[in-house]
DNA sequence: CGGATCGAC
DNA sequence: CTATGTCGATCCG
């Protein structure tokens, strides 16, 4: 979708003008220009609640550059240094492992809405149109931005810039019906494209690519559809010229100006039979051919991206906008002039915030963003200056990963003002109902329940309440829901609350697995703590019983139950990996189990069980309701006493809770099953895991040293140093394979925590240190110097390359805080942008490791646990 | 964990 | 009159 954000306003501090973002103006047509507009929306503006509450907002952000500032003055020209070589030492890394193999493609559709809307209705072909309500507006099409129409922009401001503006609602039936046709087409170009909304995807073609080459040639060859409704033959002309010409500008579809392009090329260009087209073999034909098939079956036209990573072809797509598309040649030259002069608000991940904190210093192209590296790193966050180095070298994911499984879901309403209790509570419940609806379509339960409240000043607020048992139908979610609503009703009070949006969401999800068993143990964990005293009933207002509905069932003792939740909790905490490889290898054994205990939960009646625990031990009663705030105490009581039921603890059982604490026994316990098991029943098998010496300390390290790993062969490392040399090794064979330039004989090892100095290259014996940067052999094997000569080595070639001229900044300054305050803005395309190449990565330090992603490879996982 | 913020569509 | 809705991620306390 056409974003407002792209265009940066030169002029520094009209906060609220700089946020609508208006674009240069074609000089000549109609429309207004961008002082006109300016002043417009400014007087349609000013005064407004919205507009003080974007003055706070843009306080706020000036004080966070304010203080990034001071810290910046602190920073002394040797902390600068440091920071650089280190810095620089993770950019050989990445250029080392820098992938152009693959051929990405983002797709864009032009306008999509408004271009929808315009091939439905010819009368607005020739007219400024913009989509959706005069509150807010999705989209526009491209006449109407002349006038400053945007997405993201109020209809009644666009009214004012463009007076005879057609605002037409939105029709997502529609859209999403015109989406599929196209990711029909795009499917047959790689059946794993990524879409990104109705109108944006992301296509991995490197696959398609090489089939393509040995494909006939009609396979290649497509026809202009001669039978499309309203007058599109001439548009199927107009777009054949374009084709042919490989050069497009502009739609029929969405300029009412457009003018009509020579018809007689086609010879040009392979067009060997009447009324079709042939496509060649290169990425860009394809693309072409994508688009041409796009337009010729749903009469819209798409802007295209070619690229070596997503990054860099969404940037791409951009580029031509719109019906054009532009490639990025696979060569680490062409990405890095690519970004020379781009800005870094084109980056997507980079928004206005972050555009803004960059440019206080003074950094606005991506070679800027390089140039400031060192800077940055002690600024931001080590997420943000990560992402930031990633984007300055071209770098991004390289595949399409699958998005994982949702994490929350959420509804919203925005309306005029609501201050009566009574109607905020009969709309909180109107949301509960439909967020239960959704919930239940697709299966979901969460146990986070969150309430967002916007008051008529515009300020938003959320309050969240994590309860024990996961919630899923309306009562469960307003019955949480209401509280915090409550609570927001009464910390104003006596005045009303005045609000204008409300919303309520859901997470905290159980995963696939923790859906089968943990609804009852959870449950009869907590029944049988009613029990025998643990909960204990209270009386309350009203509806306040938050387990009358998914009752657990009881088990036997309270002992065995708690021990049993906390096992599972447990071995949750070790990794995710090997707690679901745990949990798959028990499901038959377990599911006798479950029957039992199901058959418990029936028979038991609808209780009030309610917040109050009273500890079993101390029997003190415990004002929170949070398990894990009831369980640490109860963990404290127990400390030094002596269980004896331990060996009961059947691995098959597979409660689990959220939290961190349980008793040592426990866990000393289940690592010898683990370690048991693992040897017994994993072996032959493709899964492994290797169990380090039991210490005797109870801590949770003894969990982190488990290290899953695919391979058979690598198995069971006799000590932790065999684990780290395997995981090396491994990096290293990886990294010779992809070494372009091969016989790179360093070995590269982990930075141990804490000791962020050590050496990044470390030799080994008998081998011969090669430069990564200049690739010439080094004489010496003294690591000192090896790392300098990198060091310099680096300045000489990749700064240069880049930037032509190392700006280093040499004031001194006292600096006593490591605390980067600042972050950096992170998207989702962004940040798993670094994953592709983070599994191919070698020589991570611990501290660099990144592993947000729950899907992280095997191999960046136990570099992970490995260093904890 | 909860709350605020950022960013994308 | 009239400034969205939904989701994921990060950071801080």
């Amino acid at each position: 979708m056409d974003n407002l954000k792209k265009v940066s306003d030169s002029s520094c501090n009209d906060g609220l003008l700089l946020r609508m973002g208006l674009n240069d103006n074609k000089a000549g047509m109609q429309g207004l220009d961008k002082e006109k507009i300016n002043k417009i929306i400014m007087e349609a503006t000013k005064g407004s609640k919205f507009y003080e509450n974007e003055l706070k907002k843009d306080q706020q952000v000036n004080q966070r550059i304010e203080k990034m500032m001071q810290l910046k003055e602190k920073i002394t020209a040797q902390q600068l240094l440091k920071a650089q070589v280190q810095v620089d030492k993770l950019v050989i890394e990445l250029e080392q492992n820098r992938n152009l193999s693959s051929t990405i493609v983002h797709i864009d559709m032009d306008a999509f809405y408004a271009a929808v809307e315009m091939r439905d209705n010819p009368e607005l072909k020739e007219k400024p149109i913009a989509v959706g309500s005069m509150s807010m507006l999705s989209t526009s099409n491209y006449h109407a931005r002349r006038f400053g129409v945007r997405a993201a922009m109020p209809g009644f401001i666009a009214k004012r810039l463009c007076p005879h503006l057609t605002i037409v609602p939105l029709n997502f039936e529609k859209y999403g019906k015109v989406s599929k046709e196209v990711r029909e087409i795009l499917a047959e170009y790689d059946p794993n494209f990524m879409p990104m909304g109705l109108d944006e995807a992301y296509l991995n073609i490197t696959e398609h690519l090489e089939e393509r080459l040995n494909w006939p040639e009609d396979r290649r060859r497509f026809f202009f559809n001669t039978e499309s409704t309203t007058g599109t033959d001439k548009d199927c002309v107009n777009m054949s010229a374009k084709f042919n010409e490989g050069e497009v500008s502009s739609s029929p579809v969405l300029f009412e100006d457009s003018t009509s392009l020579m018809d007689d090329e086609h010879e040009q260009r392979g067009l060997s039979v009447e009324n079709s087209v042939l496509f060649g073999t290169s990425a860009e034909e394809v693309v072409k051919e994508i688009r041409f098939r796009i337009e010729q079956k749903t009469q819209l036209t798409a802007s295209a991206g070619i690229a070596p990573n997503t990054m860099l072809a969404k940037m791409c797509s951009d580029r031509n906008k719109p019906n054009g598309q532009y490639r990025i040649s696979p060569e680490r030259r062409a990405v890095l002039d690519f970004l020379k002069h781009l800005p870094i608000r084109k980056v997507p991940g980079i928004g206005k915030v972050t555009e803004k904190m960059l440019k206080a210093l003074g950094i606005v192209t991506c070679s800027e963003l390089y140039q400031q590296r060192a800077l940055l790193s002690l600024l931001f966050s080590e997420v943000s200056w990560r992402n930031f180095l990633g984007i300055s070298l071209g770098l991004g994911s390289t595949h399409l990963e699958k998005d994982g499984e949702r994490k929350s879901m959420s509804t919203e309403r925005t309306f005029s003002e609501i201050n009566t209790a009574e109607d905020q509570y009969s709309l909180c419940r109107e949301l509960c109902r439909d967020l239960a609806q959704e919930l239940q379509k697709e299966g979901l339960k969460g146990k986070t329940v969150t309430l967002k409240l916007k008051n008529v000043n515009f300020e938003v607020k959320t309050r969240a309440s994590t309860v024990l048992s996961s919630v899923s139908t309306e009562e469960e979610i307003f019955t949480v829901a209401k509280d915090l609503l409550g609570t927001e009703i009464d910390s104003v009070a006596p005045h009303p609350l005045r609000i204008r949006l409300m919303g309520v969401r859901v997470s905290g999800f159980l995963t696939e697995e923790e859906k089968k068993y943990q609804q009852k143990s959870i449950t009869s964990f907590l029944k049988s703590g009613k029990e025998i005293g643990y909960l204990r009933l209270q009386p309350e207002k009203s509806n306040q019983e938050y387990f009358t509905k998914n009752s657990g069932a009881p088990h036997r003792g309270s002992f065995f139950d708690q021990k049993r939740a906390a096992r599972q909790l447990n071995s949750e905490n070790i990794s995710p990996d090997e707690s679901r490889g745990k949990q798959l290898f028990h499901d038959e054994r377990s599911s006798a189990n479950i029957v039992e205990e199901t058959k418990k939960v029936a028979d038991l009646p609808n209780s009030n069980v309610c917040k109050i625990f009273t500890c079993p031990v101390c029997f003190e009663k415990q004002s929170s309701n949070n398990l894990e705030e009831l369980n640490k105490h109860i963990d404290e009581c127990l400390n030094g006493t002596c269980v004896k039921d331990t060996v009961e603890i059947s691995k098959n059982d597979s409660s689990r809770e959220n939290t961190s604490n349980f008793l040592p026994q426990f866990k000393t316990e289940w690592v010898d099953k683990c370690q048991k098991n693992e040897t017994d029943q994993l072996s032959g098998t493709d899964q492994s895991a290797s169990v380090s010496d039991s210490s005797t300390d109870n801590s949770t390290e003894k969990f982190a040293q488990i290290i899953p790993d695919k391979s058979p062969r690598e198995r069971q490392p006799s000590n932790l140093s065999d684990i780290a040399r395997n995981v090396c090794m491994k990096q290293c064979l990886f990294h010779k394979q992809m070494s372009q330039d091969n016989e790179d004989h360093f070995d590269k090892t982990e930075d141990k925590e804490g000791s962020s100095s050590s050496c990044f290259f470390e030799a080994k014996e008998d081998s011969v240190l090669v430069c990564p940067v200049c690739n010439s052999e080094q004489k010496t094997t003294n690591l000192m110097s090896f790392n300098r000569h990198v060091d310099i080595c680096l300045n000489k070639g990749l700064i240069q390359e880049l930037t032509e001229k190392q700006d280093f900044p040499t004031k001194t300054y006292n600096m006593e805080s490591s605390n980067r305050v600042f972050s950096g803005g992170l998207s989702k395309g962004q940040q798993c942008t670094n994953p592709s190449q983070g599994t191919k990565r070698s020589g991570l330090t611990a501290s660099q490791s990144i592993s947000k992603k729950p899907k992280a490879s095997n191999s960046k996982h136990t570099i992970k646990m490995f260093f904890k």
